[in-house]
Formats: C-alpha cells, sequence, structure tokens
DNA sequence: CCTACCGATCGGTAGG
DNA sequence: CCTACCGATCGGTAGG
C-alpha cells in the first residue's frame, strides 16, 4: 500500500479518498455526509461526482485495498523459508505497522464494511474468511512442526487478529512509547504470553 | 445485568431496547432508522415515543449498562483475596461471558459509542478511561509481585481487552467449540502465550 | 396506540 | 467546477 503524498502526486480522486477514509473513521459511514466530505476537499457537494461514483464506491475501494494489502503480505510470507514462529511474527509486525501506517483506512476496513453493497459485502468477506483460513493454516503448520502449543489453532488466529487490531486505541491516544516497543511487546504477549 | 425473559416480565420498554441493541449491531446506529426498530416492536414508529425519549436515549441506555456491569465486576475482583494472576483470568472470563451472553449490547457498546451525544459521550470515554486504568494497575501489581513477566502493563491491558473483545467475530460464525473450551484456549494464550 | 404531517437532511442529477 | 433542485427518508410532534 503506498503512501500518498500530498502535491502534485495527489490527483483529486486520491484526496478525496483520503479525506473519505478520515471523515468515515471520525463519524462512520452512514452519519458522514458527501456535503462534508466535499467541505474537506474543498469543493462543493456536486462536483465530488465528476472524480466518483458515488458514496459507496469510497467505501469499497477503502476496503479492498486494505483486504489487498494483508492477502498480498500473506503470499509474501507463505513463500518465506522460515519456521513457522518466525512467519507468524512477521505477518503480526505487518499488521501492527498497517494499523499504525494506514490507520484511517485499516480502521474504516474494519468497522465500515457491514455498510458495503452486494457482490462487494459477499466478496470482501470471503477474502477476509480465506485470509483468516490461511492464517489457521500457518498455526497448524506450526502445532505440527512442534513450534507452537497444542492449542486451538483457530481461537489463537482470532486472538491474535483481535489484538493487533486493537492498536486502534493506542493510535486514538498515542502513548509515550515508542512503536517499536509496542510491536515487541504485543508480539511477546502474543507469542510467549505474560506469566512468568 | 440480568437478562431479560419473554413473558410478563418483560416490559414494552424491555422490549424496545432488546430489539434497538439487535438492530443497532446489526446495522449500525445511523443506519437504523426508528422506523424499522418499530416494526421490529411490532407498533407504528411515533408509538415508540410513549415509551422512550428518543433514539439516543437507547444508545445511552445500552452503553451505560455495559459499561456498568463491566465496572462493578472490577470492583468485585478488586476485593478478592486472590493472586493478581487469579484476578487478571477472572476478568478475562468475565468478558467472554458477557460477549457470549449479551452479544447485541456488547457489540453496540464497542463499536457505537463514538454516537453518544455529549455529555453522555464523554461520561462514557471517562468511565472506560478509569476502566483501563485500574485493569492496568491490576497488572502492576502483577508484575511487582513477580507473577508477570517484565512488560508494559498498558500494552498487555491492550491485547487481552482487544483479544476478548474478539470474540464478537467468533460469536458470527460459531465454531464446533464450545465456549468453555474457548475461554480456556484464549486464557492460556493470553496468559501463557503459545509458543513452547 | 394510531393517522397525518413537519422541517431537515440525505445522495445524487440536470444543465451549463 | 458551480447553482438549482429533486425524490426519498429521517427523527420526531400534534392531536385525538
Amino acid at each position: 500500500m503506498a503512501k500518498i503524498k500530498p502535491g502534485k502526486n495527489a490527483s483529486k480522486k486520491d484526496v478525496i479518498n483520503q479525506k473519505a477514509a478520515v471523515l468515515f473513521r471520525e463519524k462512520g459511514f452512514s452519519s458522514a455526509s458527501m456535503r462534508e466530505l466535499a467541505e474537506a476537499v474543498g469543493v462543493e457537494a456536486p462536483s465530488l461526482y465528476n472524480h466518483i461514483g458515488g458514496k459507496s464506491e469510497l467505501l469499497q475501494e477503502i476496503c479492498f485495498k486494505v483486504a489487498n494489502a494483508f492477502t498480498s503480505y500473506l503470499d509474501t510470507t507463505e513463500n518465506m523459508e522460515e519456521s513457522f514462529a518466525a512467519r507468524v511474527e512477521h505477518i503480526i509486525r505487518f499488521h501492527i505497522r498497517m494499523m499504525l501506517d494506514h490507520f484511517d483506512e485499516v480502521y474504516v476496513a474494519n468497522h465500515e464494511w457491514k455498510h458495503l453493497k452486494e457482490p462487494y459485502l459477499s466478496n470482501f468477506l470471503i477474502q477476509r474468511r480465506g485470509y483468516e483460513k490461511r492464517l489457521i493454516g500457518l498455526l497448524e503448520g506450526g502445532i505440527a512442526a512442534k513450534e507452537f502449543k497444542q492449542t486451538n489453532p483457530y481461537v489463537a488466529v482470532l486472538t491474535i487478529l483481535s489484538a493487533v487490531r486493537g492498536l486502534e486505541f493506542w493510535q486514538q491516544h498515542k502513548k509515550n512509547i515508542s512503536s517499536r516497543e509496542l510491536e515487541d511487546d504485543m508480539v511477546n504477549h502474543l507469542l510467549k504470553g505474560i506469566t512468568k
């Protein structure tokens, strides 16, 4: 997921997409109005429609941009010649960095996907389910290779994905802790637990 | 948090509150209309206003019912004469049970609180922040008592709260795993990690 | 508890 | 890119 730089690199469409992500995160998709978005962009509401197809198209682009970023990173890790534990750690760290670097988009994809229209809604859920399945496969591999404890891989994946997702709270009231420290602490907690 | 039983125990107000929780979870607060709620209850929309103050009041009651349930359980654990690890485990298990037994309300409190109006919005956030602070205190106690590893207690609490919250996904596609097994697996993962 | 209805706001279009 | 505007829907009220 490339970061959009302000300036001549960013087309009007890019600006609209980025402002939409911020607005949808702040107010939720349904509460955010096209008039507010237009104001954030600096035009009148009808002018937006020279660049975009409609409100729901904006949500689609955000959700699938995020989903595709995660899917393609998972492709990468599956081709790595590393231990299962190392690959799971890579994925956890990627999730953490995505949350920190693309906060608005990831937040919107996590919270507002239910407002996608068909067939996008179904496609999104299928893609997410596939992602989870492949992650569960990685956990199962690690269990079979005796790198992980004998545990329910489904619950483990659920726990990991939920924990990294929770970084959205951290993002909101930035604490006096570096993102590197945060990453290490969370990875350690998830892989090794907290009890001695 | 008492479960509302159908039948003569449930007043019309209770029915409205319960249907509102389901509707707000399914469609989000902003997308859910009072006309839909009325239809779920079995009356015309204006009739709702004989029992409730307005749409936002419904959200307030859901959010604070949930927040108060968590706060009062935390009061209980703070008076327990048990190890820090045992008390943290109790809290994790309580979160899991709340999510399973009061799914709609907990989901709505987690996702839709941002649509609360002032001063409720501020009160809710203050209460949640206070809850987190007290939980961090428990973690710090456990670290000082050498029950937990030397870890950042803020990150640990964030990880735990996020993980249990993620059960909303499990709830949606119920797996072939008992809730007891789920509870044990997740507690183990969070307290002891997954690597050998 | 209903019918009738209000003002506000919504996403989006027409036309230039 | 704008002004002008449309039909739909919203939360909620009046009155009985």
